[in-house]
DNA sequence: ACTTCGACCTGTTGGC
DNA sequence: TGCCAACAGGTCGAAG
C-alpha cells in the first residue's frame, strides 16, 4: 500500500508550518544557531550563525514553498524539500539523527529543522530578498489574484509540454507539487497528458478554480488538525482518504468507478481516470 | 525559448 | 527471512 504517513511538504503543508511557527517566533529573539549537518541541498552558509543571533524575527512569510524569516540583518530562506519539517522543542531536548539545525531563542524555545533526505535548504540573504536567484523568477502564487485563467492561457500558448508538467513548473505557478497536480487535474477533468498549448481558456478557467480549491482545502485541513508545533508529533500530514487519485492506481475512480491508471511523466507518478479526464 | 533529464538523499518497498 | 535494487519526491541546472 502507498505510504502517505511520510510527510511530503507541498504548499499547504508549508503554509501550515508557517502559521504554526509564526506566533511562537514573533516577539522572541534568536540567541544561537546550532548547525550539526550543513550539507543540505546547498551548504548552509556561515552567515547564518553570524547574522541571526541577537536579532528578533520580524516576520514569517512564504513564497511558493520557501519560508522567509526576516530579521534586521537579512532573511533566512528555508525549504523543506521532500522530507523536511520544523517544530519547536525545549532547549536541551536531545537531537535525533536527522535534526540538522537548531535556532535557539532567548526564551529557551528551539526551532528545530529535521530533514532525513536533505533535499531542503537553509540559506541567508542579506540584501533584497526579492532579487534572490531562487525567488526572482518564480511564477505567481496559486492562491493569489493574479493567478487566473487569462494568465495561464497566455503562458501556455505554443507550449507542447503536457499540462501536468506545465502546472508543476514553478516559473509558471509556484507551489503545485505532484500530489496536488494529480488531484487538481482529476477535479478539473483534464487528461494529464494533454499539451498545455492545446487547452482552451474555458478549461483553464476550470483548472485554475480546481487548483485553488484543492490547495485551500488542504490548508484548511492542516489548520484544523494542527495541534501544536511544540510537540514532537507536530508535523502536518495528509489525509489520504481525501485524495481522489494520488496513490490510488488500480483502484476505482470515485466518480465513475473505472480503474485509475498510473503513468510516468517526467519521472514522476501520474494517476488519473482515463474515462473522466480528457 | 522551451523541454527533458540527471543529480541530490535516505527510508521504505518489492523482487528474488 | 534476508539482501539489494528500485522507488519516492522537489527543483535546480545542465543538456538537448
Amino acid at each position: 500500500m502507498h505510504s502517505k504517513e511520510q510527510l511530503l511538504p507541498e504548499l499547504p503543508e508549508v503554509e501550515t508550518t508557517r502559521r504554526g511557527i509564526s506566533p511562537i517566533l514573533s516577539g522572541s529573539r534568536v540567541r544561537d544557531v546550532i548547525i550539526r549537518q550543513k550539507k543540505l541541498r546547498w551548504p548552509i552558509p556561515a552567515s547564518l550563525r553570524k547574522c541571526l543571533p541577537g536579532n528578533s524575527i520580524d516576520s514569517v512569510d512564504r513564497r511558493g514553498k520557501y519560508l522567509l524569516l526576516a530579521c534586521k540583518t537579512g532573511t533566512l530562506i528555508i525549504h523543506l524539500g521532500m522530507s523536511g519539517s520544523l517544530r519547536f522543542v525545549k532547549e536541551g531536548t536531545v537531537p535525533q539523527k536527522h535534526d540538522h539545525v537548531d535556532i535557539v531563542m532567548n526564551d529557551g524555545m528551539v526551532l528545530r529543522y529535521t530533514d532525513p533526505r536533505r533535499f531542503g535548504c537553509m540559506l541567508f540573504e542579506k540584501d533584497d530578498i526579492k532579487s534572490h536567484p531562487l525567488l526572482c523568477k518564480l511564477g505567481p502564487e496559486p492562491l493569489g489574484e493574479n493567478f487566473d485563467a487569462t494568465y495561464l492561457f497566455g503562458k501556455s500558448r505554443g507550449r507542447s509540454a503536457p499540462i501536468k508538467a506545465f502546472v508543476m513548473d514553478s516559473n509558471i505557478v509556484v507551489g503545485v507539487g505532484n500530489i496536488y497536480a494529480n488531484e487538481a487535474l482529476f477535479m478539473a477533468g483534464i487528461n494529464p497528458k494533454t499539451k498545455a498549448g492545446r487547452i482552451s481558456i474555458g478549461r483553464y478557467e476550470r483548472l485554475v478554480q480546481c487548483i485553488k480549491t484543492v490547495l485551500k482545502e488542504a490548508i484548511t485541513r492542516g489548520g484544523t488538525t494542527l495541534k501544536d508545533f511544540t510537540d514532537s508529533e507536530g508535523k502536518p500530514g495528509y489525509f489520504s482518504q481525501q485524495l481522489q487519485v494520488y496513490g490510488r492506481e488500480g483502484e476505482p475512480c470515485m466518480n465513475c468507478g473505472n480503474t485509475l491508471k498510473e503513468i510516468r511523466q517526467a519521472q514522476r507518478s501520474t494517476v488519473y481516470c482515463p474515462h473522466c479526464q480528457r
